[in-house]
DNA sequence: TGACGGCACGAACGGTCGTGCTATTCATGG
DNA sequence: CCATGAATAGCACGACCGTTCGTGCCGTCA
């Protein structure tokens, strides 16, 4: 690998945990260079304009997710056990890979008004993993693991909420109860699935 | 009502629009006083920081929202209906009142990072705004409206999770479908409560 | 040895940020 | 109707923003 390209990784890395933690518009060139050890204009260089590093850094994120959520749930046995598998992966691996947990989160909420390439990026990605969510109850279905007359869309906006308030009360509220509602509250999702 | 007062009024309703589009931090001094037609000194100076301006309007939100989701429940009878109530009024009321939807949610994720007066009012507000929905539902157990053994807490962070994923779902991606989810998880979770 | 491309640097650009000062205009009570 | 204080504007500040430019340090290959 060229030492530009590695010296670009290791930017983009140092520049999703800072997006976990102050979102995509706290990341500034200069903050990212002084984390890095770098000059904001050599740092700049390797991405062309800020929008650019926006969408590395997003890039590299669903990368990650798909590293550490999907594919070893994919090694699982078909239905149930591969949603199971999703469910833990999001919140004992991905949620504490970054410092300030699920960097969708962070971003989404300061993206959902201003449209640009960054806020496309994340709603396809967004999408992409709802797909996931769905596609997987699909095949529990047909493995006869969940009901055959279950609602798919219902079942990914049930999964999708459950995630979201685990970061919610878990990250800002710091409720230390967090993850055993989430658990109690997907463990009863599953029951009214089968 | 002096003058200055209704400015002042004027300038926050103001800025609570902005922020539901652009969070807090967009939230800037330049663009408020253009958004209201003053210059930046004058508006300045009815704040004295731009921290005073922040937690103003994080207090005219908390406002608004006593005055339109819980007030007009507690009009309704003791137990389920005003349970019922708070989550319409959220659904129709709250989540339409302002451009960018529930405000809370454009600024806690931004905040759950970073420390300040900002962050310890957003979440002494949400940790009211949870211990009220216990308290709703803590009247319906003693109106037999629900199970004896519900758990309060869980019900609670359940309810938040459809909230939370009704704004998601609806306000970045745009799921036309996301109000009928909302109301079918809200019903489920009202059957597995009695 | 010399030329070259990849990479990072410092300096500087116009612009916006939050925040002070000092006038000036306006509303309001006597 | 005037005096007075509140309300707003004008202007300047230092800091930081994203971005551009010129320059120099490297290793590689001729």
């Amino acid at each position: 690998m060229r030492k530009g390209e590695q010296t670009k990784n290791a930017i983009v890395d140092e520049a999703l945990d800072l997006v976990s933690r102050v979102g995509l518009t706290g990341l500034s060139i200069g903050s990212l260079a002084a984390a890095t050890g770098m000059s904001k204009s050599g740092l700049f260089a390797h991405f062309r304009s800020k929008e650019q590093l926006q969408l590395q850094v997003l890039a590299e994120a669903s990368r990650r997710y798909r590293e550490m959520v999907f594919r070893p749930a994919l090694k699982l046995p078909r239905g149930e056990p591969r949603v199971r598998a999703m469910f833990e992966n999001i919140l004992h691996l991905w949620e504490n890979d970054l410092a300030g947990g699920c960097i969708f989160y962070a971003v989404s909420a300061e993206l959902d008004d201003q449209p640009g390439a960054a806020r496309d990026y994340v709603i396809q990605t967004q999408l992409d993993l709802s797909d996931a969510i769905r596609r997987a109850a699909a095949i529990a279905v047909e493995e006869g693991h969940f009901r055959t007359d279950l609602d798919l869309d219902q079942f990914a906006f049930d999964f999708g909420a459950i995630m979201g308030a685990y970061h919610h009360f878990g990250r800002l509220l710091r409720d230390p109860n967090a993850e055993a509602h989430a658990v109690r509250a997907f463990e009863a999702l599953l029951d009214r699935s089968r």
